[in-house]
DNA sequence: CTATTTCGTCATGGCGGTTTACAAATTAGT
DNA sequence: ACTAATTTGTAAACCGCCATGACGAAATAG
């Protein structure tokens, strides 16, 4: 069926479906499960005042939610203050879920996510799959769903929607991946290939990394530059609380932003680019390493023992990312930077150089740098996550299903 | 009073204002408004199949945007087809108007326009304000104000609102200039010194062309990246049709990307930043220049008359302009790049070498280059237009006066 | 033990869009 | 010219959704 998981919602006035009280419906309904859900335990009364419906309206709202199984009753609150306590309400534990699925250069994995956030399943398959034809990877990726999803469904959880995170750009129909050079993939529709019983999404790597920083990262702003190094050098950029993808969906290439106009050939045409002095290849080379197997951990682990070369390397990578990141931060204005993926296991060296070359170049003071807490895990349970939003932003489609 | 007239529709489920019914009306509402503007006269059934509503419904709609003055019936419309043909409705020429008001360095002025998007009055008023305090310079604003209101009201408008475009920074609460090197204003409360009567939105300049292009301009995305050189060098990103302001409202600035990061100082702390390149000042003084009073009509008229210094001089603006865009573009992945305000005039000598660079460091088809049409009026009209928009994105608050 | 406060629910009402029906105004066909 | 078909705009009845106000329930304060 492939829903439309995204975008039920444009912005504007003006624009966007017509309304109507079923709309108007929805759309409480929505407010209800996001207060819920961002608030822990509460009762009607709390949620009414919160969203400012009357408690009248409220409690209508809950009880269609019950009956759909996305929001439990935990029973009377403890009574700290005068009058009646309330009744405690919780987003259900036993519901939908969100599966969530990374395809990594050499690894897969699955998770499910239930309502409440929590990580419920997860598989994992080690293996390269770089240079492996796109079906037996995804076929391999399917048997890892079935086995998620057979877990959850014992733990009386149904899956709501698959999310699948990619090493590569993604069409804006979120379903084609247009190009993974880390994987040697080129057009390739992944909807053909995965289970089509449940409503797909996939998307780049990169972007889910940064929606999980912003939905789970602790204190994270809703505007920022997510910069993450799996494939070449990416930022995800959000802007109040939303991914921006760009026309193609090809936003944030941050790696092809040129630091040095005059500097050496890049495959994309350029010269010059990020990429050069802070991509994978070219911090292996400067740091005198053979490309192996787990390239960054070589890299962390020759830094932490003090090799002089490597930290060399890592400084100026970090140099050339202060560089092109002085320039996104002066057209974007975000209030802070955060470095995940795999530039997050490398902070400790990159990041003296970088917060100085910012800071160097900025006159007011300096957009904060920081590193992200998720490390690895922000993808897959991004992509999770992301499943899990869609149904907390439009309850009423799955509510009809249960 | 100073009511809030933009982001009243923020995005996002979950989020918002509670969802009331008269919510619901007053979004139906803008949307009849937002239907009949864009698409000239149209019959009430025409404006209920585009909307989705019913025609009843729209019915009641119509006659409550007619009794507020917001639209007028035209008469039955010429019947081409079978059926009894409708009555054409359009946007009222003698409602609310917007007044834009435009603080240059060396010249102010004021314009109205109507619903319809037409200007009605205009009032200009030249003389060098480089440097002038804040308060004598706004006082003969507001007295050109005071005349282009007293003119729209002798025409049957009256002033919905204020917005004023002025060459800096402009703080998010859309009142302070916090910096305005050309004016040397810093930290200037406007909403004190203009009149009071009328709800107030101050703008930076750059922001106001690119929205005016966005509405105005012919086949315009509307995703996409307006660049203008008249306080340093300036873009105003728009990221589906809204635009990106950025946490402090710094967002779009585009003088101080890094070009050649080894290149010359720069004020704003940096090395080989954009604007000592392309900005005014560096490329009068690579063409051999002296500044004096229209310098960019000086550079131009060199130009055409074939100076070669002068010539070389906005070759080598435009390659760094198309060194800085490439790192754009790969950020935003827009639809388009227009170049406005003073870039517009000298676009016959900046663009080749501009596209040039742009196409060669990228991959694919490289993002197309304009020219807006709308040359120095942009910012003006854009303020217009804004307090117009604001009027159609919310009939009912302005419904309430009339 | 009573007064007070707060919670959840119910009945009532208002508001807003839909449905259904119908008169008005046009074209197409005979 | 007259009828049938089509489309528009409006009115009346209806339904859905939230607000209002009242009430019983369950706690605290005195």
């Amino acid at each position: 069926m492939t829903a439309p998981l995204r975008d039920a919602h444009p912005a504007g006035p003006g624009r966007g479906l017509p309304d109507t009280q079923q709309g108007m419906r929805r759309r409480n309904l929505a407010r209800v499960m996001h207060t819920v859900s961002a608030e822990g335990p509460l009762s009607r009364a709390a949620v009414a005042s919160r969203i400012g419906l009357t408690r009248a309206a409220v409690s209508t709202l809950v009880d269609e939610l019950i009956r759909s199984g996305l929001l439990e009753e935990l029973g009377p609150e403890r009574p700290g203050r005068v009058g009646r306590p309330g009744s405690a309400l919780a987003v259900s534990g036993r519901g939908p879920a969100g599966i969530g699925a990374e395809v990594g250069v050499d690894h897969l994995a699955v998770c499910a996510v239930d309502l409440r956030g929590q990580v419920r399943t997860r598989s994992v398959r080690h293996g390269a799959n770089r240079g492996r034809a796109p079906e037996p990877v995804i076929a391999e990726l399917t048997s890892l769903v079935r086995r998620v999803v057979a877990e959850a469904e014992s733990e009386g959880l149904w899956p709501a929607g698959l999310a699948v995170a990619v090493p590569g750009l993604v069409a804006r129909d979120a379903r084609t991946v247009v190009r993974a050079p880390n994987l040697d993939w080129h057009d390739t529709d992944l909807g053909t290939l995965l289970p089509e019983d449940l409503p797909l999404t996939v998307g780049n790597e990169a972007n889910f990394g940064a929606l999980a920083e912003l939905w789970l990262g602790d204190g994270t702003p809703h505007d920022f530059l997510h910069v993450s190094a799996e494939i070449g050098i990416g930022a995800a950029l959000v802007v109040d609380g939303q991914l921006l993808r760009g026309t193609r969906g090809f936003a944030g290439e941050l790696g092809h932003v040129p630091v040095r106009p005059d500097g050496p050939r890049c495959p994309c045409g350029g010269r010059g680019c990020l990429e050069q002095y802070a991509g994978e290849e070219a911090v292996l080379r400067a740091a005198g390493l053979e490309p192996g197997e787990d390239r960054v951990g070589l890299l962390a682990q020759h830094a932490a023992d003090g090799d002089e070369a490597v930290r060399g390397a890592l400084r100026e990578a970090g140099q050339a990312l202060g560089i092109a990141l002085t320039g996104a931060v002066n057209l974007l204005d975000p209030e802070a930077v955060v470095l995940g993926g795999a530039l997050a296991g490398l902070a400790p060296w990159l990041l003296p150089s970088l917060r100085d070359e910012l800071a160097r170049r900025t006159a007011g003071p300096a957009c904060p740098v920081s590193v992200s807490g998720l490390g690895s895990q922000g993808p897959l349970l991004g992509a999770a996550h992301s499943v899990v939003r869609a149904v907390l932003d439009d309850p009423a489609v799955v509510g009809e299903r249960a």
